[in-house]
DNA sequence: CGCCGATCGGCAACTTCCTGCCACACTGGG
DNA sequence: CCCAGTGTGGCAGGAAGTTGCCGATCGGCG
């Protein structure tokens, strides 16, 4: 095979659990950690030495504490963790070898595309390696972030309270200038490019 | 006792459960469905012929199924229901004698103010009346509404995608003047008045 | 047929939001 | 002290969103 589609999130991990288990190598880009391997009990990542397991989330995930913890933890035991400025859409490759993109949910469920082909491994492993380097370790996000997150409830409120930015402003005692580029570095740390969007994800996470 | 402040929902209860079973007319007005009330697994109310019971919600219910399958069963058995443009804080009235008034959800749980005073009985019956008056009967606003639901969905796809208006239009195959005329309608429908609030409402409702 | 009401979509004026630019203040090394 | 780095907030110009207005279109209805 060189392309295969696995509608599902079942198949795929019926079709792929192995290589998982085997592999030395495993990159990992995805914007949150709903993705089907984190959705089964898996056993604990248990890094031998030999194994490299990178991944790379969007600044999102550290605003909801469980998924923050869960990162920091996935960086204790070894995993390379990082935080990319950039949407990515979810991608894994695995020992240089084989690479899975995950298409669009739909109906509930996804489809994913699974390739062994060099060419396809490689070119996705480059996109990913560009994506990887402009990317900052989670360590050295999480005190650019610290911030942020102080400000974050506060900033969701307000916004969340349909006020304008005006108004807001003057409640926050910042200026309005200053107001929006918060809310704009919330939006980035969401991912949303629309308030209406930004504030279906804060709900997502449970942040207002 | 002319006001008193009832700390918890439990407490407010235990305190006036007889006088709703007992009243002779009932006035109540809410954004939403999670009320106290709502919260408890009180008897069907059987209203008999004596009784007047009045409910005013906005229009956000009717985009969840339940509510609003709720709602049609209370003007079945003969409760007024009316969906008012403006939005209200949860008020109740009862038989012209006693007044609550919910306050902010505060930690989980929420205060409630309980008048007896004829003065404020009046005026917030006023209030009340006033309201009411403007608020639209179910069914009347039902056919008004079917479209909107209808189309809902698609809107708050393309509005969650996070693409501009322009985009969103087109993609809907509509007029740009339009989508935006849907887009108010719907946020008026959730009671906001920004995009981020619609978004976060939007998605309370589960509606994305 | 013409009239009516309702909806649609373009136009335009207005508000709100977004962002680059710059000056200012503060801070922590050299 | 100076200086670079960082955060702040005013300003301006542009992008995006909001709204009233009006003409065009489409189905009843007398």
């Amino acid at each position: 095979m060189t392309s295969t589609i696995v509608r599902s999130e079942e198949a795929l991990f019926a079709r792929t659990a192995h290589l998982f288990a085997s592999a030395t190598e495993v990159a990992c880009a995805a914007d949150d950690l709903n993705t089907w391997a984190s959705s089964r009990p898996r056993p604990r990542p248990q890094l031998h030495g030999d194994k490299r397991v990178r991944k790379m989330y969007r600044p999102g995930v550290l605003l909801d504490p469980t998924s923050a913890a869960h990162l920091r933890e996935l960086d204790r035991v070894g995993v390379d963790v990082r935080i990319s400025p950039d949407e990515i859409n979810e991608t894994i490759i695995l020992d240089r070898r084989l690479v899975i993109l995950a298409g669009e949910l739909v109906g509930g469920s996804r489809e994913f595309s699974v390739f062994d082909s060099p060419d396809v491994v490689r070119s996705v492993s480059t996109l990913f390696e560009a994506a990887w380097r402009v990317a900052s370790p989670l360590a050295a996000y999480e005190v650019r972030f610290a911030e942020l997150r102080a400000l974050a409830p506060k900033l969701l409120d307000v916004l969340a309270s349909g006020c304008k930015d005006e108004t807001a402003a003057r409640r926050l005692d910042l200026g309005v200038r200053t107001y929006r580029r918060r809310v704009a570095e919330l939006m980035a740390a969401l991912g949303a490019t629309s308030r209406f969007q930004a504030g279906v994800r804060a709900r997502e996470l449970g942040l207002v």
